[in-house]
DNA sequence: TATAGTCGGTTGCTTTTTGCAACTCACGTG
DNA sequence: CACGTGAGTTGCAAAAAGCAACCGACTATA
């Protein structure tokens, strides 16, 4: 289900951009390296599928600048955990810290919370509860 | 560079399966409704990215379990992000909730965190800071 | 002891998805 | 008017994914 929406190559590379506050098709396909026909369609799937939205600031040949839905912005702790894990496990070239706190400046990160104790959970103490899945037939 | 590992329609639901804790073959195959010839090609590249680890349960035909490396299970706080995004946006059939607290065995959230200022940080107040990119020619 | 069935693949072929180049349309610039 | 630019669309070639068949080594069944 998730997956069926950002589930290649390009999709999350362009929320990325969005998030990083790139607004144009132009910006994109330079920044990304992508293909039009491809961004265009991308954006189009993104659109439908309500995470982002188009703005036209201008008509005539109507023009468009990207932004992220509420849905879209909701992404944000994804995006975030993906690219600090591509810092931590890739990093050379690229500037390792991204996304920043806007009050304060610092470099935000993602930590993994569990509300009942109260406690910053580390991967070990993680268990899985595929409990009631009766046999999900297909993807996700 | 991050997306070149992960950013395929099938890399990141065999990694959230591995993280359930699904280790064979046969399983991953029939849960994810995945062909034989992908899963195996993927599998092999998620080994050479270090990703995912195998350990033979039996030699003669050598038959392979399938673990996450520390670098795989680090990806944890990402596959729960986007687990819960998918639960939260996509939220019918499938159980929402998956990963718990061993311990308490309590739902995990996520959270962006500003060391800082140490507060829980909602995605408005976020901001990029590109800054330092020179021009980042393809990919990421 | 045949006989069928499972698990973990590999090989070949078809279909779908990408990538690339060329073209369009409506401006804006000199 | 010719030229360049942003945002696409169209058509064709290349790459990736899906599908079916096959294989080798067990294991369970009759």
């Amino acid at each position: 289900m998730t997956l069926s929406v950002i589930g290649d190559r390009w999709s999350l590379l362009i929320l990325r951009d969005l998030f990083r506050g790139v607004r144009r098709f132009e910006e994109l396909r330079k920044d990304l390296g992508i293909a039009k026909n491809i961004l265009s369609d991308r954006l189009n799937k993104l659109h439908q599928a309500g995470i982002v939205e188009q703005q036209p600031y201008q008509a005539k040949p109507i023009r468009n600048e990207y932004f992220l839905t509420h849905k879209g912005r909701d992404l944000s702790p994804s995006l975030i955990a993906l690219m600090h894990w591509g810092d931590r496990w890739y990093a050379d070239g690229e500037p390792p810290t991204i996304l920043t706190h806007s009050p304060c400046d610092t470099a935000l990160e993602q930590i993994t919370h569990c509300p009942t104790c109260n406690v910053h959970v580390n991967t070990d103490q993680i268990s899985s509860r595929p409990g009631e899945r009766h046999h999900l037939p297909k993807s996700a």
